[in-house]
DNA sequence: TCTGGGGTCCTAGGACCC
DNA sequence: TCTGGGGTCCTAGGACCC
């Protein structure tokens, strides 16, 4: 553990709610809430006016009314709080180069890694004093909570002790004691179901943590939530600041109004969902193997089904097939409240600089037969690609770029194939045309054999 | 006036492979 | 008068976070 207080945790106060109020001058000091404001809407962010009244964060939208009938109920405006936290997060990369986003609000920035040292607890109260300043300047007058400590741990919990608007450097050496009094439900990861367990046991405080033996722990909790609970209860944390951390999943889900049993507008609203997810791979220039079907029942019980393909894709067309596949599997019961569609197993074979996203867009769905004169520059393969090698038949293309295509041969008739890389001009890879509008990019196999 | 939408990480069982 | 053990991949579900 590190011997200065140098890891920041730093937590924007109410921060839709803060927006509005600042674009809304007749929205200030006035109880805001904003969130979902359908019948299932919940409450994502609550005014510290209308939290007086009991509103907050997770709760239906109807409950926050009937608290507090007389505050702003808002849509979130998402877009907008993307452009204040990219202002945030610029002024907190200014102090280091080692910033970790949590959310749109929140963030861990690593001060040795700017290279300071010998940090005392006036050094960094007044870091933080300065850095809340510059986030107000540059988001409008947001204001910011900062908690700093020898780890993240710490830092996390201290940035909440004094909200809002707040500063709690934690010194050096006193970790265990600061954590011994509160509760369990502080620790990130604790929550009610681990809660409920712990109270069992007889432990309420971090403290009755610190006395629990780790076998004891891991039996209640399992081994990786037993073991680092163990290890967070006497603020042993070692986990690092890392900044650009990998996307691994991207999904879209919707809560319907009223619960929907109709397969024929289920897949409609299937087959859109499937193309906001391959938009957004796109743009993020990622692919992926696994494709997930979430449904949930009037009684909020909750299903996913998945399928993994051979190779990565990005192709809306190859999504919606095998999300509508699932989607038929899916039993509907009595209706759904919500449907959601989501690829993982995420790669980034598309990124590279051969590929602007115009190009990109532009050459992903075409379905036609490339002829072996086809000119040199030619580009366009995708991931889940079928494509034909006159010497080694049939395969998928698993990735693509820097002039060269990488295919698996493989159907599924034969999984698993040989994968070989050609150059893009090849004469003699070609892609295959099918009959049909839905029919390129075959899904090949499931894990346990051929799946159509 | 029940319970959003976007994620992350973990577990457990079965298939499969060596 | 059977059939181990370990590792990996896949699927499904659950806890948790903002």
């Amino acid at each position: 553990m590190r011997g200065e207080p140098s890891v920041l945790h730093v937590d924007l106060d109410a921060f839709f709610a803060a927006v509005e109020q600042r674009d809304k001058p007749s929205l200030r000091g006035k109880p805001v809430v904003v969130g979902g404001v359908g019948v299932r809407g919940v409450v994502s962010t609550a005014s510290y006016e209308a939290r007086k009244y009991g509103v907050r964060s997770a709760m239906s939208t109807a409950e926050a009314r009937s608290r507090c009938p007389h505050a702003a109920y808002l849509g979130p405006r998402f877009e907008v709080y993307r452009q204040s936290s990219r202002a945030v997060m610029a002024e907190m990369r200014a102090l280091s180069p080692l910033v970790e986003p949590l959310s749109l609000d929140e963030a861990f920035i690593d001060l040795a890694a700017s290279g300071l040292t010998g940090l005392t607890v006036e050094d960094v109260t007044a870091i933080a004093n300065d850095l809340k300043a510059a986030i107000r300047k540059v988001s409008g007058g947001l204001t910011a909570s900062v908690g700093a400590g020898t780890s993240k741990l710490i830092a996390k919990i201290a940035s909440d002790l004094d909200k809002p608007d707040g500063v709690v450097v934690v010194p050096a050496g006193t970790e265990a004691e600061f954590l011994a009094p509160m509760q369990v439900t502080v620790i990130p990861g604790v929550g009610p179901a681990t809660t409920q367990r712990l109270n069992l046991a007889g432990v309420r405080t971090v403290a009755d943590l610190q006395q629990l033996d780790e076998d004891e722990l891991i039996r209640q909790l399992g081994s990786a939530h037993g073991s680092s609970l163990y290890r967070l209860a006497v603020a042993a944390d070692e986990r690092p600041v890392v900044s650009d951390r990998e996307t691994k999943s991207v999904s879209v889900e919707d809560t319907f109004e009223t619960d929907l049993i109709d397969r024929a507008v289920l897949t409609v609203i299937s087959d859109r969902m499937a193309h906001r997810v391959g938009e957004r791979l796109r743009k993020a220039q990622l692919s992926g193997r696994t494709v997930t079907v979430k449904t949930r029942m009037h009684d909020f019980t909750t299903h996913t089904r998945s399928s993994t393909l051979a190779g990565p894709t990005d192709d809306p067309r190859v999504i919606a097939r095998v999300a509508r596949r699932l989607l038929e599997e899916s039993d509907l019961g009595g209706g759904i409240r919500l449907l959601g569609v989501g690829v993982s197993s995420l790669a980034d074979w598309i990124q590279d600089d051969l590929f602007t996203e115009e190009e990109f867009a532009s050459a992903a769905p075409v379905d036609v037969v490339e002829l072996p004169s086809r000119p040199r520059d030619q580009r366009g393969y995708h991931p889940g690609q079928d494509v034909e090698h006159a010497e080694h038949g049939r395969g998928w293309v698993w990735g693509s770029g820097r002039g060269r295509v990488t295919v698996r041969f493989e159907t599924a008739e034969t999984p698993p194939g040989p994968v070989r890389t050609f150059s893009v001009d090849d004469p003699a890879l070609t892609k295959v045309v099918h009959a049909g509008a839905d029919a390129d990019g075959e899904p090949v196999t499931d894990h346990n054999g051929p799946s159509e």
